[in-house]
DNA sequence: CTGAAAGCGCTTACAG
DNA sequence: CTGAAAGCGCTTACAG
């Protein structure tokens, strides 16, 4: 129950002026008499006056500040952070404010609250959307891209996760690896599968085939668990965690048992480093900016996705390589 | 140069018919013969019409959808990412959405960008505001609240600082330390002085008045370097830890140095548990959780700060514990 | 210093 | 099925 905001009228009437007139106070116009303007202002903290913001927008011919909107999921994932981060750096030297919607909200309203915002732009940041969503999203009068997920259709920014896959494979080769085991995530990404595909290939190419493989939670309890089985069973001799979270896991299994294996991750959050763990290097927030910065791009030239010709998304999809980096497992 | 919006009167004359068909057209209305509609919408796409949210809004009564403005620096710090979490989380129930608007992006501007939105609510969450800053953020007309500020005028949940540094030092003299060292960071906020007070307060208590100090900025090899001084010198036999991250960098020193003395950190971040680093645990996610949680209520309730009377302000100030986490530094 | 009036762009009864 | 009109709440010339 949202009780009707007063309004200019209300305070008007109250002290028997003019609209006009409060207008002016309230916005401390030396047009009007200090009196005058000491009792608007405490009829309007009195009735609790809030400016109509649309009425405001309208007569003065803009269309509400801009912002971009985001489309996430719920902030589970570090990597997460990265993106966001990169987001709002590049988006502050621009005159544009974030808005966040969570997919997890109300997955059922929430494209329809993000149409009704209007925002100038989308930067849609979901794995898991259906079909009927992202044509849902691809009619949506503003131009959206979509951050770290790869369209041949759409303009977006995404990381090359089956190069990166290859990166993994052909570390554990050159580290002697023949039996490799991923250890990947119930969330069947297409993220997952083209880092599976990526590694695999390194292998098959080399007559390996069989992959170990198993999908777990991100969890590290789980993955160390998990790790602690294959390091006894002793039927591979090498590992490709999903993503980092899940490689320490398996660092953990590995001082546990003090048997040893090469490991390799994916991301390389900041406690990578630390725990020296070799992984496949993805630039969250260099992610961050340049999906920006082509969000940006497409508002200002005003491209709306929906009358794109085909042949021109080519130049609205950045690639982003990640990269090897070599530590102690 | 934002190019003119088209409106609605634009397609109208541009096919011979009245805004209001238009208009109905364009919202589906089966009171609008088929080819009529598939002409608007042609012309529509064509003139790239985009409805004025703000003149909708206003013929249909509501204000624009709900949200909450929360007011960051530059997602710098690893702590934010939790709160902003929890804040997402909390909200998820709620059917707000959040605006981000970046302090570093344009200090000047950006509160009354805040006022032009006007946001229900808004969530501040930054430590180096002016104090004129701060008068103009209470004399706005929406409530707001304080994230991990103690102000005793206005509503906030903060995480109590002051026996947090009692915890470090309580710990720290547990195990023997009777010569300690606090390092801190350049930024001289109030959690900073505060910490730092609940820290000499309980060494104080104990005849201890001699706390070494230093301020760096918050990275690793800063806070290395720093530590192998302090180890080499010798005349320090504890280390407390502004932030877990800097702590990261003693625990460097310490394993390259060989010499090793109590330290503790402070957030408990994620890689804290891996690295086996005692610390002073504050919980982030939940954090943010009250704050939003905090905030709506005030949203709902609507609960103007500056009409507050400063009696029931303290109802509104929720403070929360830190809690030692005991490791092996 | 104050008021009466126009108009921002849209939606929606009310007439045809 | 379509049009003419009123009105949402505000700001801002234009008159006094």
């Amino acid at each position: 129950m949202e009780n009707r905001n007063s309004t200019l009228k209300a305070i008007a009437d109250r002290l028997g002026l003019n609209v006009a007139t409060v207008s002016r106070a309230l916005h401390g116009s030396p047009l009007v008499r200090p009196e005058t303007r000491d009792q608007v202002l405490n009829v309007a903290a009195e009735l609790r006056y809030r400016p109509n913001k649309s009425a405001r927008n309208l007569v003065q011919g803009r269309n509400g500040t801009r912002f971009i909107g985001v489309l996430i999921p719920d902030l589970i994932h570090q990597f997460f952070f990265g993106v966001l981060k990169g987001i709002v750096q590049e988006l502050k030297s621009e005159s544009y404010s974030l808005m966040v919607f969570n997919i997890a909200s109300d997955r059922a309203t929430v494209v329809n609250r993000i149409m009704d915002e209007a925002p100038d732009g989308l930067m849609v940041f979901f794995y898991g959307l259906e079909q009927e969503e992202r044509q849902h999203i691809r009619e949506c009068r503003f131009p959206f891209v979509y951050v770290d997920y790869m369209s041949p259709v759409d303009p977006c920014c995404y990381m090359d996760n089956f190069e990166g896959g290859r990166i993994a494979a052909t570390y554990l080769l050159e580290r002697g690896v023949r039996r490799p085991f991923f250890v990947g995530t119930t969330a069947d990404t297409q993220q997952q599968r083209s880092r599976l595909e990526g590694f695999s290939s390194v292998f098959a190419a080399e007559g390996i085939s069989d992959i170990g493989k198993k999908f777990i939670e991100i969890e590290e309890p789980a993955s160390c668990a998990l790790t602690t089985e294959i390091l006894e069973a002793d039927s591979y001799d090498g590992i490709f965690y999903f993503c980092d979270e899940l490689a320490y896991g398996g660092i953990k299994a590995i001082r546990q048992t003090g048997k040893c294996l090469p490991i390799v991750g994916y991301d390389d959050l900041p406690m990578s480093e630390i725990l020296r763990l070799s992984t496949v290097r993805q630039d969250s927030e260099q992610l961050g900016r340049s999906s920006a910065s082509l969000m940006i791009d497409l508002v200002r030239t005003g491209t709306w996705t929906q009358d794109m010709d085909p042949g021109s998304v080519g130049s609205k999809i950045i690639k982003l390589s990640p990269q090897l980096i070599v530590r102690d497992t």
